[in-house]
DNA sequence: CAAACATGCAACCACATGGTTGCATGTTTT
DNA sequence: AAAACATGCAACCATGTGGTTGCATGTTTG
């Protein structure tokens, strides 16, 4: 996984209407653009365009069906998110480990 | 914690340069500003301004030093991220053993 | 004290982002 | 066929972001 994937996922994550969208497609099934776009405060062409951030970032995929399109979570994405900070707190608790181990010689 | 505090560690961590400092971070000791600066291809200046996003999102402390200023890494904003994640994908799965259990009906 | 060093602050610039409105297009429903 | 519906596309605007340069300030070192 590059560097620049990883952090478009983060990137995609990182503004409240955007999380708060992921939040409720986890929540359950697959909601089309016109549900979606309730509740946010905001313009149905407004949710469309971070609608959209999600699905360039591949966090959200689209499925368009007769006049509507659903929108869809990617778990591979979140799972690549969390993946990579457990990797940076492996990284981090090796190196308190080391100097522990260091201050007790 | 915060949906908006949340939101702010992802933007930290959605950046190329940012994510490469944080994983420089992770990594080893807490270095100073210079030191951190060097390698991202970007001037001392532009880097100082990465490193005040992170500190704005707590995902990294400063502590000055004589005329130098160490950044350190706070491991507790790589954790709030994770757990988000990790939030979202039970509620994932969740649904997933329930549409399981539906069509094995 | 003077030179070198590490950092801070402010102004500036190009471009991205988050939002809006207006209108067009394809799809159901009646 | 007409009305209602769900969406798409483009233009526009204010603000944020990522980067630069120049200069000021405090701290070591010689």
């Amino acid at each position: 996984m590059s560097q620049a994937a990883i952090a478009q996922i983060f990137k995609a994550l990182g503004d409240p209407v955007r999380l708060q969208i992921v939040q409720r497609l986890s929540n359950g099934t697959a909601l089309c653009m016109g549900e979606l776009s309730k509740d946010l405060g905001i313009s149905r062409q407004g949710a469309r365009k971070q609608i959209q951030a999600l699905v360039s970032a591949k966090v959200v995929q689209l499925h368009p069906a007769g006049r509507e399109v659903k929108v869809q979570l990617d778990a591979a994405a979140l799972q690549q998110g969390r993946d990579f900070i457990t990797a940076l707190e492996a990284q981090w608790d090796q190196r308190l480990l080391a100097l522990k181990q260091f201050t007790e010689q």
